[in-house]
DNA sequence: TTTATTTACTGAACACTGTTTATTAAGTTT
DNA sequence: AAACTTAATAAACAGTGTTCAGTAAATAAA
């Protein structure tokens, strides 16, 4: 059937141009201030539309989700280079850091935003891949570090990366002081030292 | 004059009422979900009345984040009792990590809910406080750890203990898989393995 | 080709939100 | 007793997420 091909194509068509327009809104806007009304005037449809084709705002928000968790694993892929397992997971951090730099908006919605984490209980998408580089990555190199436990290690290491990117995205970090110019490095020196503490 | 004190009384009175009843339902409810007219309700006076007491939200929201920084504080002092600085620094990590888990929400609205931070730009009610507790007792210890500057080792060890209380809170941690009645403990153990880290 | 049916879309409404303003009622001063 | 000041509110405004009855177009059946 021919037909219900070609429908079936619109259809995702439809839906990969809404949730376009609302990563790119998220982006600009962020979650909280971008509207189904504003995504429906984008695409130049009638807001009642994005219900046809997702189930509610949530719904829309975890599919974004999912392309930026794409976005950060494929971050991850392309600046972890090395062959040295240590060297590599330092390659992960700062390209885990630099993401969260370089892209805030989408680094709030992933991991600080509360939401669609009703969703099914379980699976939350490409969310796991990503958890996983840093796993098997810390894997490679367990014996070097003063860890026995791959998951304690992960929570040592992701703990403090996020804790400081979301400390400086949610703007508490400026309760040490630390001059607007120096957190950056302030922070990427803080998680390079982090890397040499847990060195065994 | 005794009617103008009276007056300043009442004003003063019907502030921490609303203030009471503000905290009280960004405890139980969250901050989003709680709205003026619910809180109106609570103290059975209109919407308007709340403006005519403060700005608006936000000042809501400013204003419990201020008792919260104090009772954070409280909770230090009531629990860093130690005079071995090492001790104390533990007992203080120990005391922020046990109010993020006993009080989720506050430790919501205090250190990751977007928002007041446009209040005056730098001053931000008794958080300076409760971060120069840590501060202060980094100083005492200092020679012990290895970090020369106060500020950075605040850093590894604050962001260490904010990241992994955010992750619990906005619930990203289970992508770990380590079980639920396992987190808190894993957690502590995370920060404590932190502090033998950071020992010289 | 004409009729019937399915599909895609939308305008308008509902129940909420934060916030403002004109009006009323009470308290205070003259 | 009259004038003035203050405190409180009802009602409205502009926005939100979401639902639903109704319309117009595309497809299927006659």
């Amino acid at each position: 059937m021919g037909i219900t091909d070609r429908k079936e194509r619109e259809k995702q068509e439809m839906r990969k141009l809404i949730i376009s327009a609302a990563m790119e809104m998220f982006i600009t806007e962020g979650f909280d201030k971008t509207s189904i009304r504003n995504i429906a005037d984008k695409i130049e449809y009638s807001p009642a539309t994005i219900y046809l084709y997702y189930k509610d705002k949530d719904e829309l928000l975890y599919e974004v989700q999912g392309q930026a968790f794409m976005e950060i694993y494929n971050a991850f892929v392309r600046d972890v280079t090395a062959t040295d397992p240590m060297d590599r997971l330092q390659q992960l951090l700062h390209s885990y850091v630099n993401f969260g730099f370089e892209h805030p908006d989408l680094y709030d919605l992933m991991f600080i935003l509360r939401s669609p984490m009703n969703a099914t209980e379980n699976d939350w998408p490409n969310c796991d891949e990503a958890y996983h580089f840093l796993t098997k990555t810390l894997e490679e190199c367990i014996d070097q570090l003063r860890f026995t436990d791959v998951n304690l290690a992960a929570l040592s290491i992701w703990g403090l990366g996020h804790g400081l990117i979301s400390l400086y995205i949610r703007e508490r970090i400026k309760v040490t002081k630390i001059p607007d110019d120096q957190i950056r490095t302030a922070i990427k020196a803080t998680v390079d030292e982090q890397l040499r503490l847990i060195k065994r």
